[in-house]
DNA sequence: TAAAAAAACTAAAACGTTTATGCAAATCGA
DNA sequence: TCGATTTGCATAAACGTTTTAGTTTTTTTA
C-alpha cells in the first residue's frame, strides 16, 4: 500500500539532492556547510513524510549494524536472564539492538554462535565464554571486532571484561563462615577450568588454610553438563560420605538449587545441621526458610559496565582498548548460617 | 587483512558470471539450467574459497533479514526466560536469529520495541502483548508481517496465538481444591483487562459458583506496576482482612514469590494455615518446603508451536493463516494443599 | 580586476546480493 | 533446411544508503 519512503522522495519533494538528504540526516549538514536554511527544509520534509531509515541499506554501505551479539550461558539461569535485562535495556538505549544466545556450557555450540553472529555482521560482542572458546574469541580480536567478556575470562588473553572479584568473594565468605565457627567447611563447585571457578576455589582453599583447617577431600567437583536429578544425586552421596561436615559452600546458585533438594531428601535442617552459603542470588534463595545467606554479584553494575566497555571499544576503531573490571560482591547474611 | 571474499571473486576464479554464481548458491542451479559441470565448479570453489555470504547484502535484495523479534513481558521471569530459550533453540535450527525484548509490562516501551524490530526489518514477530498493544499489532497485520501472540491475546483479534487453555486450567486448579474440602478460596490476580488474566478469572469464579461457594470479596486485584515490596504489604493487608480464607489461588509465579514473603511475614503456615496453588511453574516453587502445587504451562510445546505457526506465515506470503493454539496445563501436585 | 579560496551543493560510485532480461549456440520440428 | 525452441549462460538494473570527488557560485585577496 504505502510504499516505503527513502531519502530519494525526500531529496524529490525537497528539491536537493540525495547526497544534501543524506548529509542533513546524518547531522553532518553543517561539516558539510549545508545552508541552514536547506537543512531545515530537509528536516521539515524528512518529517512530514514520516521517514524512516532503512538500516539494511545503511548497514550494507557503512559496515555497522547497530547491533551486538549477547551470549549467555543459560538465559533461563536466573543470574544471566537479570544479566541480559539490563544488557538489553542499555543497549536500546544507545539505540542498539542485541542478538541473545544461549551456550549451554556446550563449546561447540558456543562457536557455532559466534560464527552466526559474525555472520549477521554485529558490531560486537558480550560473551560468557565456555572453557575451550578462547581460540574463537582470538578471531574476534584478529578481525578487530570488539569483544567484551562477562562474567569470566581467560588469564593468558588480553582482553576487556568484567567479573565478579570471585577470590575476594570466596575468601570474604568462608571467612565468614569461620567466624562463625564452622571448621569443616565443604565446597561444592562444577569441574570448569574457567578462571572464576577457579578463582572461587582458590578464595576457599586460602581462607581455610590460613585457619589451618584445609582438607580438601570435602570439595566436590561437578561436571556442567550434569542433568539437576544427577546433580541431586552426587551431592546426597556427597553429604552422606562427609557427614562431619558443618557448613557448605556452593559455588553457582544452580548448584545449591540442586543441593536444597538433596538436603530436604537427606533431612538435614539449615543452619542447625549444616550452615549454607551460595555464590548468586536467586529467588529461590530469598524465598527459602531458612533464607539462604548469598554472595550476590551486582549484577546491574556489571551489565553496565560490559556495555559501556563494548561502546568504548566500538567508538574507537584504531586502538583496541582494553579494561579489565573486577567487581565486589556482596555477603546478603540471611538465615543459613 | 584476509578481505571478505564476495560472489564476485567466486565468480572470477570459476570464470563465470556472478549471476551463475547466485545461481548455484541458492540452490536454482538446476531450475535455471545450469550445467552439472558448472554446479560443482562453483561450489568447489565457493568451498575454498570460504565463501560466507554477507546477509546485508541479501537482506537489502530480497527484503529479508533471516531473523525474527521476541518480545516478552520480563525475561527474568523464570516463565518467559524458559520459552525464550526454546523459541531461541528452534530459530537458530531454522537459520533464524531473534532478537530479544522485555516489555516491563508498559504499553509505551512495547510499542518503541515494536517499531524498533520493525526498523530492524525482522521477517516476523513473536509478541506477548501489553494491554493496549492491540492497535500497534493491528499495525503489523496490515503491513502483512508475519505475528504470533503468545501467552496471551486479543479476543476480537483474528490473529494466530498459542496460549494456555486458562479457564480450564483455573478451573482445574479451583475444582482441586474444592475437592480436597476448601471453602474459602480466593484468588490473587493482576488487575490486567488481558484475556489471559479475565479467563482464569473466569474459571475460578465459575468452579466456585457450580459449588455454590462463590464470594467476590475474597478476590485480590493487584497491579502489574507495582514493586515486590509493594505486592507483599498489599497480601498482608488482604490476608489479614480476610482471615477466615482457607485457600489461595495465585494467578502467577511473581505473585506467589510476593504471597509467600506474605506468609512468612504472617507466620501463616501452609498447609495446614491455608492451602496454595500457583499458575507457573519456578524453581522457588519446587524448592519451597512445602513445595507448591502449581499449574504448570508446556512451555517446551507451547514456544515450539508458536515458531512453527510463525513459519507457517513466513513461508506464505499471500494468505494470512490463522491457527489458535489452546494448550492444556497440567496440574503439578505437591505438598501445598 | 583577476586569481584564489570558500561556500553550497550534486553526480555518481560503491556496498554485495538477487533477478529480469538478453543473447548466442545447440537442438528440434516439419 | 530453415524458422522456432530450448539450453546455458551473461549483462545490467535494482535494493537504499553513504561518501568521494567534483562543480558551480560567491566571496576574499592582492
Amino acid at each position: 500500500m504505502n510504499k516505503k519512503i527513502t531519502i530519494k522522495d525526500i531529496a524529490k519533494t525537497a528539491n536537493v539532492s540525495v547526497t544534501t538528504v543524506s548529509f542533513v540526516l546524518n547531522d553532518k549538514g553543517e561539516k558539510m556547510r549545508i545552508s541552514e536554511e536547506v537543512i531545515k527544509k530537509v528536516l521539515k520534509v524528512a518529517e512530514d513524510l514520516k521517514f524512516k531509515p532503512n538500516i539494511i541499506a545503511s548497514s550494507l554501505r557503512t559496515g555497522k549494524t547497530r547491533s551486538i551479539g549477547l551470549i549467555v550461558e543459560d538465559i533461563s539461569n536466573q543470574f544471566f536472564s537479570d544479566l541480559a535485562k539490563v544488557i538489553e535495556r542499555e543497549a536500546i538505549r544507545l539505540n542498539y539492538r542485541v542478538f541473545y544466545c544461549s551456550t549451554g556450557g556446550d563449546d561447540d555450540r558456543a562457536v557455532e554462535l559466534v560464527n552466526s553472529l559474525l555472520q549477521a555482521n554485529v558490531d560486537g560482542f558480550i560473551i560468557t565464554p565456555t572453557e575451550k572458546l578462547k581460540t574463537t574469541i582470538d578471531r574476534l580480536l584478529e578481525l578487530q571486532l570488539p569483544v567484551v567478556l562477562i562474567d569470566r575470562y581467560f588469564e593468558e588473553q588480553d582482553i576487556s571484561h568484567v567479573v565478579l572479584d570471585n577470590y575476594e568473594g570466596a575468601y570474604k565468605a568462608t571467612h565468614y563462615l569461620l567466624e562463625k565457627g564452622y571448621k569443616k567447611i565443604a565446597f561444592i563447585t562444577n569441574s570448569s577450568k574457567l578462571i572464576q571457578m577457579q578463582l572461587r576455589k582458590k578464595g576457599y582453599i586460602d581462607a581455610l588454610t590460613a585457619a589451618g583447617l584445609f582438607d580438601d577431600s570435602i570439595i566436590l567437583d561437578l561436571d556442567y553438563l550434569l542433568s539437576e536429578g544427577e546433580r541431586i544425586e552426587m551431592i546426597s552421596a556427597f553429604l552422606k560420605a562427609t557427614s562431619e561436615i558443618d557448613a557448605v559452600l556452593f559455588g553457582a546458585n544452580y548448584l545449591l538449587i540442586a543441593g536444597l533438594q538433596s538436603f530436604m531428601k537427606l533431612n538435614i535442617k539449615i543452619p542447625t545441621d549444616k550452615a549454607v552459603i551460595s555464590f548468586d542470588d536467586h529467588d529461590s534463595f530469598r524465598l527459602h526458610s531458612p533464607a539462604i545467606t548469598v554472595l550476590a554479584q551486582p549484577i546491574e553494575e556489571m551489565a553496565k559496565k560490559a556495555v559501556k566497555l563494548l561502546m568504548i571499544q566500538m567508538n574507537d576503531v584504531s586502538n583496541h582498548i582494553i579494561v579489565k573490571e573486577k567487581e565486589s560482591g556482596s555477603l546478603i547474611i540471611r538465615e543459613s548460617v
